[in-house]
RNA sequence: GGUGGCGUGGCCGAGAGGCGAGGCAGCGGCCUGCAAAGCCGUCCACACGGGUUCAAAUCCCGUCGCCACCUCCA
């Protein structure tokens, strides 16, 4: 079976085949960074980073490029009103983007271009659409430049909307426009905005409006055709329409499929600014360890509404504890056995299936957590070939994901001298437990174990010893 | 007004004509000195009303409820 995805343009599962056998050119539409990472960003940067990795273990060659919106008006007007420099507003809301991309196992991106650094790519790509007759400089002398919508029959294509029911655009002021759903590719430089927030062009010194930005990175580095452009389900209008109409209309076939992930709801209503209903990463992250918000940001389908209420992470927790209880059994069971080095396995046929079925991602932790109970199962009845099939089979999975516990990128601060130090005290009282279990003191032996409890440590008493595990 | 989506067991969350996804919580059992962890079993759900079919959570018609987009948005 191959790859399955939906287009949402074509409002169907398609069959995916990439333009060049064995390669892939994604674009994702990045951050505007106007303020600080909040859940829906690293929901929705997580989704294509789980199609990405799916499309690297299938074998493809993939080029991954999500960019960064460094200039629009928004940024303006917040540099503005904190009395910062518009870039540098930008640059360390960019920073905090990836810092947070970073604690949740987000891979960067094979090349992650901001708006800035493309200006003459959309100059050029304006040019095109006025020579085309598709675009127009208004004729007021403010330089701004408009999309000539009316003079595009396939307006509307991507979201099957008629022209004649869209409202007027407000995305700059209507100054010259010749039709109110006109959009701007270009702003003239304004009287009292920051000279560094202007570039020379054909029409005169301005910046760029919203939407051209990526028309012109995507073509840039993935060609004028390219395979997959990904976004938030919020993106479809009238940012990617507006993609779609300038780029097909300055003569680029640009994207084959179009996908949109879904949003995130809080307390069952969409997550906005006007609201004040905002989770930011920072405060998810302060609520649980990253790899727990990884594993309960990407549990649900990526394109299904993901609701965030109370409990929701302490259920990724559980969950996530399940998969990692069986790897570190399975791990120290195995030692000193001939099946301690696990061995390299690929996942399992239906866990494929199900990735292949447009990144069925709930489905194929069906399957994860299937491997997990056989995988117990197995070291009950201390099947140790199949136990150790099944922890391959578990850290494919799981690695596939990027929810794998062991890789070194989650380990917490157990290297680190003071748990070393804790260690070192806590094995030391698991020593004198069991001298008193030996001895049949089960009052000392469980004062002990009551003792570490209280103190956050879990005592799991095993054929081979007791283990402990810290949950602070 | 235009365009889409959704409604599944106590909770989360898949599935899309016939085999009870999975996780959490609960209950019973095995294991254990007692626990913990693990395993086994149990809990047979699909908003409502019609219809199609040998068979419907799944298809069709209608009703109700919720949500999103329609130029700030991931």
């Amino acid at each position: 079976m191959t790859l399955r995805l939906y287009d949402s343009k074509l409002r169907n599962l398609v069959p995916f085949v990439p333009l060049v056998p064995g390669r892939i050119g994604v674009y994702v539409c990045g951050p505007t960074v106007q303020s600080s990472p909040h859940i829906g960003h690293l929901r929705s940067a997580l989704a294509y980073d789980q199609l990405r990795r799916w499309f690297s273990y299938t074998g493809y060659d993939v080029t991954f490029v999500r960019n960064v919106t460094d200039i629009d008006d928004k940024i303006l007007l917040n540099a503005a009103s904190s009395g910062e420099n518009w870039w540098s507003l930008a640059y360390r809301t960019e920073l905090e983007f990836t810092a947070a991309y970073n604690a949740i196992g987000v891979m960067a991106p094979t090349y992650e271009p901001r708006a800035t650094a493309s200006i003459p790519e959309m100059i050029e790509i304006i040019g095109r659409l006025i020579d085309n007759g598709y675009a127009y400089a208004a004729p007021d002398g403010t330089g701004d430049v408009y999309f000539d919508t009316p003079s595009w029959p396939q307006y509307g294509a991507l979201t099957h909307q008629k022209l004649a029911d869209m409202a007027p655009a407000t995305d700059s002021e209507p100054r010259a426009k010749r039709d109110v759903r006109d959009f701007a590719l270009w702003k003239g430089h304004k009287e009292g905005e920051p000279a560094s927030a202007s570039w020379s062009s054909p029409w005169g010194r301005g910046r760029p409006g919203w939407h051209i930005e990526c028309s012109a990175m995507s073509t840039k580095y993935l060609g004028a055709q390219f395979d997959i452009h990904g976004g938030g389900l919020d993106l479809r209008f009238p940012h990617h329409e507006n993609e779609l109409a300038q780029s097909h209309a300055a003569g680029d076939p640009f994207a084959n499929y179009w996908l949109h992930n879904g949003l995130v709801s809080v307390a069952g209503q969409k997550m906005s600014k006007s609201l004040g209903n905002s989770v930011f990463a920072a405060e998810l992250l302060s609520q649980a360890r990253p790899l727990v918000i990884r594993y309960y940001l990407g549990a649900a389908h990526y394109r299904s509404t993901l609701e965030f209420h109370d409990g929701a992470l302490a259920e990724a927790e559980a969950a996530l504890s399940r998969i990692e209880g069986f790897l570190e059994r399975a791990v120290r069971r195995l030692e000193g056995t001939r099946f301690a080095s696990s061995t390299v396995e690929l996942v399992p046929d239906d866990f494929r299936e199900a990735m292949d079925d447009d990144l069925s991602v709930p489905q194929a932790l069906g399957v994860l957590h299937e491997a997990v109970r056989t995988g117990n199962a197995a070291l009950d009845s201390e099947d140790f070939a199949e136990a150790a099939r099944l922890l391959g089979q578990v850290i494919a999975m799981t690695s596939v994901l990027g929810i794998n516990p062991l890789d070194p990128q989650w380990a917490s601060a157990d290297q680190s001298s003071t748990g070393q130090a804790l260690s070192s005290l806590v094995d030391r009282l698991l020593e004198d437990r069991e001298t008193a279990r030996k001895a049949r003191d089960f009052a000392t032996a469980d004062r002990i174990r009551d003792e570490l409890g209280q103190a956050g440590i879990t005592i799991e008493d095993t054929s081979t010893g007791a283990h402990w595990s810290f949950d602070g």
